[in-house]
DNA sequence: ATGGCTAACAACGTTAGA
């Protein structure tokens, strides 16, 4: 049964309630993921969503901070949040879809951005984000990936040399250290997963899906990164038929910083 | 040449994002 689903940090829900209806109405994903709803769960925008077909969507949202939700024309078998690093701090989300006689696990996740200072030692936000990754990595490999499973969301880590503008330049930046792109791959790896965009594009390709709101023209001058991404199992790779990067909403109004990515499986 | 931007909060300044 073919299925396309959607992931979009979208740095806010309630100025974006413009670009989402947009992005909804142009291309139809089943599933839309987000992350850094920012608002309280019952503040969330419920009605254009019930109004554009998702009778189902699932939020896990604090004031404020951070926060996840899904939106589903598909109705969930089951829903679960799991706090990672003794923190209920609203980063995961997960849901069952039916599949045909199948079932798919989804998992929705905001991985910590990890603060300036590339140095555990010296920035707690930077240990947080290697902590939550390390989590993710024993929790996933404890039996949460058998069968069909997706995990997305903004995962902070463009992994890749050509996932960043600048390979060398980055090194040292928050989110293209060595200690996370190979964390992040240790993670995929040992879980089985196969990175859904990267297995069409192929690896020489400068890709990204976030451009920093301070260029003073984040298209000319193009330094992005490929913070978010769509991981599927195994059992699913050979169902994948296509991905898209949303790049055209960033020059949206009021855009968010982050492009949604899809993923078409049939 | 990373920061020049953007948003939330109970507040017109601080914190966070990455």
């Amino acid at each position: 049964m073919p299925l396309t689903v959607a992931t979009w940090n979208i740095n806010s829900i309630r100025p974006r309630i413009g670009i989402v209806t947009r992005f909804l109405d142009r291309y139809r994903p089943d599933i839309l993921c987000l992350q850094e709803i920012k608002c309280a769960t019952e503040l969330f925008p419920l009605g254009i969503f019930h109004e554009r077909g998702y009778a189902h969507v699932f939020v896990n949202g604090q004031p404020g901070y951070h926060g996840v939700a899904i939106a589903s024309k598909r109705p969930f078998l089951d829903t679960a949040i799991r706090s990672f690093c003794g923190k209920a701090d609203a980063r995961h989300q997960r849901v069952a879809v039916r599949d045909g006689s199948d079932t798919i696990c989804l998992h929705n996740f905001y991985v910590p951005a990890g603060g300036d200072e590339p140095d555990p030692a010296v920035n707690e936000k930077f240990a947080h984000k290697l902590a939550f990754l390390d989590e993710m990595a024993s929790w996933l490999n404890g039996g949460e990936t058998d069968g069909a499973a997706i995990l997305l969301g903004d995962l902070n880590v463009a992994p890749y040399e050509n996932d960043v503008w600048s390979h060398r330049q980055l090194l040292k930046v928050v989110s293209h250290t060595p200690v996370e792109t190979e964390g992040l791959e240790m993670l995929r790896r040992s879980g089985g997963w196969l990175d859904a965009v990267r297995h069409f594009v192929p690896a020489d390709r400068k890709l990204y899906t976030w451009w920093s709101y301070r260029a003073a023209d984040w298209n000319a001058s193009d330094r992005g990164r490929r913070l978010d991404h769509i991981w599927v199992t195994p059992t699913l790779a050979p169902r994948l038929a296509g991905i898209e990067v949303v790049r055209a909403t960033r020059g949206w109004q009021r855009p968010s910083d982050h492009v949604p990515v899809i993923a078409r499986l049939v």
